[in-house]
DNA sequence: ATTGAATATAATAATATTTGAATACTTATA
DNA sequence: TATAAGTATTCAAATATTATTATATTCAAT
């Protein structure tokens, strides 16, 4: 059996993803680059709830931003959360319930 | 933008394996079929954890678990989950930071 | 400098999760 | 039936997360 050490960052990850919110906003910004208001304009949500949770997938590195006149770009930066997304874009075209 | 419902699923399995001993206990699984006693003496852990945290695996269909004598053998069910598993292992032992 | 659009942050109340301790259940064996 | 090993459940305290509201910041154009 593995250390529980080896794996706290992993779990981190996965945890911040598992979220609704955050896992549709990564499936978006998976097929492109978005500004935040794109996003809560497009999810029906209030912006501060948006920003927050950009936030918080910043703060683990999962994406990165980038300035662009008075807008702001996001972006994916971590390939292995991108892996994640691609199984889980993919499991849900074919529809399977157990994976 | 994908719609959030459609992500509900995914993101609380997402969560449920977001967490490091729950992760921890996974990974063991995708090695070998275990019982609750193999686990919490592998891990140090007090035995009523990990046959919560194993609960908690089993309510989301995420792994099974089957008699054998006094013991109970528990083994991963969902394939998607493994296929994540096996990607965060395979990025472990590549070391890779970001990937 | 002021305005307006886009974005970020802070504070807080509501809610959910985690852990540990105690207890109960199940099965095999004497 | 009594015991022991393995496992599951329940409860409550501590902690973490979430959404909301309000406020602040940044940039471009006037």
């Amino acid at each position: 059996m593995k250390d529980i050490k080896k794996f706290e960052n992993y779990a981190d990850l996965l945890k911040v993803i598992g979220h609704p919110l955050r896992l549709t906003i990564l499936a978006g910004l998976l097929e492109r680059k978005s500004c935040v208001k794109d996003i809560w304009d497009c999810l029906g949500l209030p912006q501060a709830t948006v920003s927050q949770h950009l936030s918080i997938l910043k703060n683990k590195n999962i994406i990165r931003s980038k300035k662009v006149g008075v807008k702001r770009e996001y972006s994916i930066e971590n390939e292995l959360i991108k892996n994640i997304l691609k199984l889980l874009v993919k499991e849900g075209e074919n529809g399977n319930k157990n994976g």
